[in-house]
DNA sequence: TTGAAAGCGCTAACAG
DNA sequence: CTGTTAGCGCTTTCAA
């Protein structure tokens, strides 16, 4: 058992509360005794104990984070984000991940909340028809939801607009040509964010006069994303540019596409959604709607330790949209 | 405030001791009692506290986790192998990166043992030259390097061979004809497996009877590469092949050979190391030595959850070396 | 500036 | 099967 506050107290000759009083607030001891302190937790290599501290205190510190996955990168950045911030602003972080089961997004913020986080973090799969926020809200615990872009008004946030930047990766298509633009998203039921996007692509077809077409909605970025794409073989039947609602999911198509003999972007163009820093490195360069994930991460912990700072809610912007770009890439061609 | 097992135990008419029971040998208490004390913990969303229990039972079901950055998909992958496997052992995970500066892992950990976790996973910048891992051995903390290959056969670590499997990635490019084979690295002094790497590198040549090349070290996987591949213009000065110590530089390398007008692989083949899932997406596939990371975290959490088991230093493999596979891909060529 | 004392929520003897 | 009691490490009044 390491040595406790008690330990150094007697080893230094003097109470407990004053050995707690240095660790809290240094000003409140005098130099000298101040010396003999410090001396007995270096001989005893005293480490104070955070359970008895956040116990006594009622907090910890301490921010709870869930992510869908870490396999992708953008949920990866925003962690790191998150993390980066935390320590600057001395918390901790929890961290867990559902793997996009929804249901399983409540025993993540169950067990979060009985380690006593002060706040949680988390990109929930439907954040308007979610069990988890209600709870959240209920038990009076500040969170702040990161990609979600939430309906209701009261729930802080940190996303890109969703729409908007959809809107502005189809826009980008059609301003290069392509009349023929068809989305293919990851299922619309385990993320709002795929919604949004394809009410972003519906405005943009719409705006440039042109015929929605069906989104076409595959399981899981497994990649298996062949058996969808088949009817792409002939001519007739494809899109001339494929809107994916993420860049794994454009990349997984890429691939695909490329199996059945189609060539990227001589055949069909593909933009994604994320601008996924490998999008970047990749030769012809991913097109992309890009979000700042390491930002949206850093600005949810900001704006969650503020949120925790004031019991009662206050002031700060609730629905934070962080400004998106276009990424230009080669996997688009010029269509006309 | 959140409720508590007093309160609880009012409501339900029982001590609390009978609360606890409840909560950690359900059998231990009577069908009856269960029923009305249920109904408490219901009527007041009760939910344990964990530092009360960690107080007192000493120990927290708390894991802590240290990795370089998330920014390289490998550790991604690896805290997404842990936390699974955490999930399932009922541990909860607190994580941290070092941005890859060694003077930070001790903070890490310090913050880490305050919170009195049972264990940590860490992936260090030098395994046989850090003190981190003297102050976690001193304090009799449990700990699992992971990617580390430490040379103390006394440390738990999960890795795969790193010396073995740069040998067998270098060995493929020599199969292929290759002979003028290169390595480009990371700093040695952030990361000892690009020193093991660089051994396997060394000894691969050898054994081909090949004539080595001086490695070249560039700072970060900022990607500014360039600077040191100018020589490549010149067919003279350019390797037939360049071994790269992890996938995201031999992204970055390909990218900057582009600019310099190098086609990879007609005029020069790449390899990597890590086998990241987006470098089998790519066209060409990046050839790869891959190592199983979501896989060596998860064993790096099976392996620490046995060691916390055992009070006293126990059975069990203490080194583990998983499989490693080659990746063939299109960023390699034949060369004859 | 310092100490004494109470108590945060929980578990683990020990009785009964 | 259940209650009583003590105490894990720490902070925080309240006095001195």
């Amino acid at each position: 058992m390491p040595p406790s506050i008690k330990q150094v107290a007697l080893q230094a000759g003097v109470s407990t509360a004053t050995v707690s009083r240095l660790l809290n607030s240094p000003a409140s001891v005098s130099a000298e005794t101040a010396g003999k302190i410090n001396e007995a937790i270096a001989a005893l290599g005293f480490r104070p104990n955070f359970n008895g501290r956040n116990l006594r205190a009622g907090r910890s510190r301490t921010v709870g984070v869930v992510v869908p996955t870490l396999s992708n990168t953008v949920f990866a950045q925003c962690l790191q984000g998150i993390e980066l911030a935390a320590r600057t602003l001395d918390y901790s972080v929890m961290f867990t991940a559902t793997e996009y089961r929804q249901e399983d997004e409540a025993a993540a913020v169950n067990l979060l909340l009985s380690h006593r986080v002060d706040g949680v973090i988390l990109t929930v799969a439907d954040a308007s028809a979610s069990g988890t926020l209600d709870v959240l809200d209920r038990e009076g615990i500040p969170y702040v939801l990161t990609y979600n872009q939430p309906q209701q008004a009261s729930r802080l946030s940190v996303s890109v607009d969703n729409r908007a930047a959809a809107h502005d990766a189809v826009a980008h298509l059609t301003a290069l040509g392509h009349t023929r633009i068809q989305m293919l998203t990851g299922q619309f039921n385990a993320s709002d964010r795929a919604i949004q996007r394809y009410h972003g692509y519906l405005d943009a077809m719409r705006a440039h006069g042109l015929a929605p077409m069906a989104p076409i909605e595959v399981p899981r970025h497994t990649g298996l994303t062949s058996a969808h794409l088949q009817a792409f073989s002939d001519p007739q039947q494809r899109p001339s540019a494929l809107f994916c609602s993420n860049d794994l999911l454009a990349l997984a198509a890429m691939r695909d596409l490329r199996e059945l003999g189609l060539r990227v972007p001589e055949d069909i163009s593909v933009m994604g959604f994320d601008g996924i820093p490998l999008g970047e490195m990749m030769s012809p360069v991913l097109a992309s709607a890009v979000q700042p994930s390491e930002q949206i991460g850093e600005v949810a912990l900001r704006t969650l330790v503020a949120a925790i700072g004031q019991t009662e809610g206050g002031a700060g912007p609730v629905s934070q949209t962080l400004a998106h770009t276009i990424r230009h890439g080669g996997t688009v061609r010029v269509f006309s």
